[in-house]
DNA sequence: AGCGATCTACGAATTTTTTCGTTGACACTA
DNA sequence: TAGTGTCAACGAAAAAATTCGTAGATCGCT
C-alpha cells in the first residue's frame, strides 16, 4: 500500500525509545529489565532491536564500555511530532482540532492541564495564526 | 514484544477506512480507485484487505448486490479515539496536553480552529472532565 | 588457568501484514 | 451461445517486523 512511513520507529522500537526517554542512556540489560513490566521480551530480542535502531540512527551507541550504552538519537519531540503528524494524515484528515477533540474525550485532562493547553493555544495564536486567519 | 494491539486497524486497513469515512458505503472498486491517488494497490489487494476487515468486524458488508457494498463498522470516532489513546500510551506517557502541544507545533491550525479548540476546552472544563458522548 | 556470568554479533525462524495471481460465477451483448 | 468484462473467493508469495538460539569474546573470581 506504499504508505510513506518516512522513518518512524516501529511499535517495538517505540517501546524501547520510551524507556530511553524515561531513563536516559541505558544498557541493553537495563532496557530489557525495564520492559519486563510492560512488554516482556528476551534479552537478545531487545539487543537485536537496539542494534537495528542504531543502524537506522534512531539511537546512539557508546561502545567505550563492554556493555554498550544506548541513548535516544533524535529529540523526543522530533519523534513525537512525526508520529502525531502521521496520525493526523492517516486518520484525521489532517485536522489538529479533531484530533484534540478525541484526545480530550479519551483522556480527560485535569483543569491544570487544561490551563496549560490554553496557554499553548494563546502562544500559537500569537506567532502562528495571528495575521493569517483572515476569514472574518 | 506483545503490544496490546487490541483491535486497531493496520496501516493499510486504516487507509481503506479513511476512504469509507469520506465516501460512505462503497464497493471494492470504488475504494480501489479512490486509493489510486494516495496509496495505489491492485484490485485484488484491496478486495482481500476488505474481506479481512469484514472478518475482523472493522467493516460491514452488504452482499445483496453482485458488487458487495462495504461500510465502516465502528463509528469513526471510536476508531480515532482508540488510535489516539494508543499513541498517548506509546509515545506521550499518557499526557494529552503534551500530545496537543506537538500537534500544534506540527500543524499550526488557523485561528478559527484555535477558537473551536478553546470551546472544546471550556466544555471539557464544565463537564469536570467527564468524557462526553455528545454527537460530534 | 579454569569456571561461570555477561556481553555483542550474527543468522535464521516465526509472526504479521501486504500483495497479487488464478479460478469460477455471473452478467451483458453481439 | 460465444465472447468480453467484472466480481468474490481463495491460496500463496513477498515484505516487514519480531523473536530468539547459538557462538565467541571478555570480565571477575578462585
Amino acid at each position: 500500500m506504499a504508505r510513506k512511513r518516512s522513518n518512524h520507529p516501529t511499535d517495538a522500537e517505540l517501546g524501547i525509545l520510551q524507556v530511553l526517554w524515561r531513563r536516559g542512556p541505558s544498557t541493553v540489560r537495563e532496557v530489557q529489565e525495564d520492559l519486563e513490566r510492560t512488554a516482556p521480551a528476551g534479552y537478545t530480542t531487545v539487543l537485536k532491536l537496539m542494534q537495528i535502531m542504531t543502524e537506522k540512527g534512531l539511537v546512539d551507541r557508546d561502545e567505550s564500555q563492554r556493555a554498550h550504552v544506548y541513548s535516544a538519537g533524535e529529540a523526543r519531540q522530533t519523534v513525537q511530532r512525526g508520529l502525531v503528524g502521521d496520525l493526523l494524515d492517516r486518520a484525521f484528515d489532517g485536522s489538529a482540532s479533531l484530533l484534540m477533540q478525541q484526545a480530550l474525550a479519551t483522556r480527560p485532562p485535569s483543569s491544570e492541564e487544561l490551563d496549560a493547553i490554553r496557554r499553548m493555544l494563546d502562544a500559537a495564536d500569537r506567532d502562528g495564526g495571528a495575521g493569517e486567519g483572515g476569514a472574518q
